[in-house]
DNA sequence: TAAGCTATGGTTAGGTC
DNA sequence: CGACCTAACCATAGCTT
């Protein structure tokens, strides 16, 4: 079956966005009703759509007209200290999307290096065509598997047992222990 | 790790109270936005929390404003109309708990026949200790297993391959058709 | 305190009936 | 429609750092 990540944007076909919509509606009025809930805190929600008349609130409308009594009841200039305008939190979006993106692409290069190693340690590979990034990186991976190896070397010369010691790496290298075997 | 399922009540534990309450937030902000945006429609929320002084709204202040005064133009009598209140849709909610605990219950009890009809075919077991509602059921299940085998049985002779084909049985009984192994 | 992790359970897109 | 199903995706509780 067809269930690709649908993009996050308008929905063109009519009914797919009613049955989104109804689907995702009752999906987020159970989420205010649980952070209300498990917290403790004074929410109300209010939402306009093609398909009703009248808006749909939570939890009712003496709620919703007591919340909306505080809220008018405040000046101008408190109301947006602290406000999280949909601007703003597009923007955190934008920005968190772009450290996970750097994220990824230093995972990316960390695993490229590593295969390059281990293509120069298996003899498949030559260091002779590389660029000086290139080199640059792979020496600091060497040494840092240099120094994960000794440290390996050193927890199982202090292994008693003789029996080996559980693979797992201390700090989820995963790739490079497996050297070792 | 201990990751069991939360009760759905005030979180006593202050800190986790909080943590609880910030991701969550987090969490419904990025759900009224996706909705806005996949749907098109105009929608506000509204937070009160014991952390902040200000409440969070969505998407800005304007857009509330412009919210709350739509609804507040309306009439009484036609706020109440279609209106979710916080005790019908908690009603709801305990309607379709109570639903789904029939249909696990029902479910639970056919596991167990089958558990039952296993053991005798096997001859673990005998029907001797059984009571009456038991035997009823215990009979109808026995039907119906016969009816899967027969079917089961048609199949294989409309099969001309001679290799056999899929084991997996029309209505999801997967249990069942492991007797025919 | 906040930020990050991951197993788990919950939500939902795209189907069928 | 709307109710149900299932595979995938997503949110998050409980931890660690």
């Amino acid at each position: 079956m067809t269930r690709k990540k649908v993009k996050l944007a308008f929905i063109m076909n009519d009914s797919a966005r009613k049955a989104t919509y109804k689907k995702r509606k009752k999906g987020l009025m159970k989420k205010v009703n649980e952070l209300s809930t498990l917290c403790g805190i004074d929410a109300c929600a209010i939402i306009y759509s093609p398909y009703e008349a009248q808006p749909e609130v939570w939890p009712n409308n003496i709620g919703v007209q007591r919340v909306l009594a505080q809220f008018k009841r405040m000046p101008e200039m408190e109301q947006s200290k602290k406000m999280v305008n949909q601007e703003s939190f597009i923007k955190q979006r934008i920005t968190k999307a772009n450290e996970q993106l750097k994220k990824q692409i230093k995972e990316n290069r960390e695993k490229e290096m590593t295969e390059v190693m281990y293509q120069c340690l298996t003899g498949k590979g030559s260091i002779a065509n590389l660029i000086l990034p290139d080199l640059n990186d792979l020496g600091g991976l060497v040494d840092q598997t240099i120094k994960d190896i000794s440290r390996r070397i050193e927890s199982l010369k202090k292994d008693t047992t003789g029996k080996g010691v559980a693979m797992t790496p201390e700090h989820g290298r995963k790739d490079l222990w497996l050297i070792l075997i």
